[in-house]
RNA sequence: GGCGGCAUGGCCAAGUGGUAAGGCAGAGGAUUGCAAAUCCUUUACCCCCAGUUCGAAUCUGGGUGCCGCCUCCA
């Protein structure tokens, strides 16, 4: 089997065929940075790292580049709202963005050039343009003729002569003056006062969006790259004005392969900055839900349908990777202590039960049914990991099993694909705020001598106000009890 | 108005012609002072109508509902 995936282009499945055999290059649009990411990118990054790390453990040596919009009216509105400048705005954004991804166990791209830092490729990429009669300038803008390019429209399958004008509402009328066409879009913007500007031939202006991706693409990667990766919103007009601009100037190919994500929807509605339903990855993070809680609520569904994003999902998703986590966190402890080594080889069933994981990604990504090889290989594995814990003597002779520690080294391996790993509780974090550890251990010293007198009425008290304080506690055989920080 | 997509059990969600994966919740059981946690067992004829076929959630036609995009957007 050999992975195929949807390509928007030719809106069919199609087997992936590299360039250049045994290497991909990829280009992911970025974020703008003028606020902190959302759940809406989480879900985009996320997919995009799974398919990443799946051709990487496929074999594939994997360039990944993705973008920094880091000049825009967005961030100089918010830069005028502050009082500060454009760089403070999105350096400050850039950084929180590293963080967010780097939580969620997200690869860093191996590069990610910003726009501010592209200006000789925008530049170039314009002139050509503008050589070639694709561009046209008017009053210190450029904007890209699309009634000049044959094929435009050919990614969203748009016929310009059918869509509505302004459909959104959202032109500003006297920008709508310059152009020849309505569906032309800007190169280059000209200087307004008291905005940063970059010298051109054009006069002194900054890039308009779509160039910037066209620009960095090339520099980056080449005229032509494998694989093309963004948000479903950004089919049109993003991606259609990028290849517009990079197949008017190189007359070859952007991408060959155009994936995108479904969006996440909140309410049955997107979940977008401009509506302000949003919750942001590291509200959502600092709240509690740990974050292959979010991986795993993300990966269920398959990445180009819409996600849902509700409590009570999220709270199934917490459910289902305390489990999977259990099974991780027990062979991960295991290979650190090595109490049994694996065998050299799989045994037929774990060799089968890796290619249903490998057929079910290279099926579109299909990580909802690699999800259930997963967990059909934890299931033993917590059964394990739960009788160890009380003090089952057969299966500590069971956990220096190779045959056990051969699945559980498959599902560390599997999981990591996906990039799942195990969680441990950070308990320095945790103990910021509420009880320290003696504070509980006293209490629960106070809760053992209370059930020894059979005052359970006030042994159940003193549960209960440790649960109000987010301390669970867990009871073992042999009277031990153990807690936990929930 | 145009383009694209979706509709599977209480919730989320796989499954593209051969008799419904998985997760969560629920139910029963084990365990427990009672709980929690954990373990075991268990729960669906797939939006509607018509058609193709020996056989359809899966193909065709029609209908209904919902979502995204049509120059802010992952």
């Amino acid at each position: 089997m050999t992975l195929r995936l949807t390509n928007t282009l030719t809106r069919r499945v199609e087997e992936f065929r590299p360039l250049e055999p045994g290497k991909v290059s990829i280009y992911c649009c970025g974020v703008t940075v003028y606020d902190l990411c959302h759940l809406g990118h989480a879900r985009s990054y996320i997919a995009w790292d799974v398919l990443r790390r799946y051709l990487i453990w496929s074999g594939y040596a994997v360039t990944f580049v993705q973008n920094y919009t880091d000049i825009d009216d967005k961030i100089l509105n918010r830069a005028a709202e502050e009082g500060s400048s454009m760089e403070a705005v999105s350096e400050r954004n850039i950084d929180a963005f590293v963080a967010d991804m780097a939580r969620l166990n997200i690869l860093p791209a191996d590069r990610m050039p910003r726009a501010t830092r592209s200006l000789d490729a925008i530049r170039a990429l314009i002139g050509e343009l503008e050589a070639k009669g694709a561009a046209y300038s008017a009053d210190g803008d450029v904007y890209f003729a699309v009634m000049k390019h044959a094929g435009y429209g050919k990614l969203s399958g748009r016929d310009l002569e059918q869509q509505q004008d302004n459909a959104a509402g959202r032109v500003a009328t006297e920008e709508e003056a310059r152009k020849q066409h309505p569906f032309d879009f800007a190169l280059w913007k000209g200087t307004k006062p008291g905005e940063p500007s970059f010298p051109s031939p054009w006069g002194a202006g900054r890039p308009g969006w779509h160039i910037e991706c066209s620009a960095m693409v090339r520099e980056e990667l080449g005229n032509t790259i494998d694989i093309h990766l963004g948000g479903a919103d950004l089919v049109f007009p993003h991606h259609e004005n990028e290849i517009a601009q990079s197949e008017a100037a190189t007359g070859q190919e952007l991408a060959r392969y155009w994936l995108h994500n479904g969006m996440v929807n909140v309410g049955g509605q997107k979940m977008s900055k401009s509506l302000g339903n949003f919750t942001t990855i590291r509200a959502l993070l600092d709240s509690g839900v740990s974050p292959m809680t979010l991986r795993l609520f993300t990966l269920q569904a398959h990445y180009r349908k819409p996600l849902d994003f509700t409590a009570e999902a999220l709270e199934a998703a917490a459910t289902g990777w305390k489990g999977l986590n259990a099974a991780l966190s027990l062979v991960a402890s295991a290979s650190a202590t090595a109490t049994a080594t694996p065998p050299a080889q799989l045994s037929p069933e774990l060799a089968a039960t890796r290619a249903r994981f490998a057929a079910a990604m290279d099926d579109d990504l299909n990580t909802s049914a690699a999800l259930a090889v997963l967990f059909e290989l934890a299931k033993p594995l917590r059964s394990l990991a739960n009788r160890l814990e009380r003090g089952d003597t057969a299966a500590a002779a069971e956990a220096t099993s190779p045959a056990l520690a051969a699945q559980g080294q498959l599902l560390l391996e599997l999981a990591g694909v996906l990039g799942l790993q195990p969680e441990t509780f950070d308990a320095a974090q945790a103990s910021e705020s509420g009880p320290n550890d003696a504070e509980i251990e006293a209490q629960i010293a106070a809760r053992q001598a209370a059930k020894a007198t059979r005052n359970f009425a006030e042994a159940d008290a003193i549960r209960a106000a440790l649960q109000a304080q987010g301390i669970e506690l867990i009871d073992k055989p042999g009277g031990l009890t153990e807690w936990l920080r929930s």
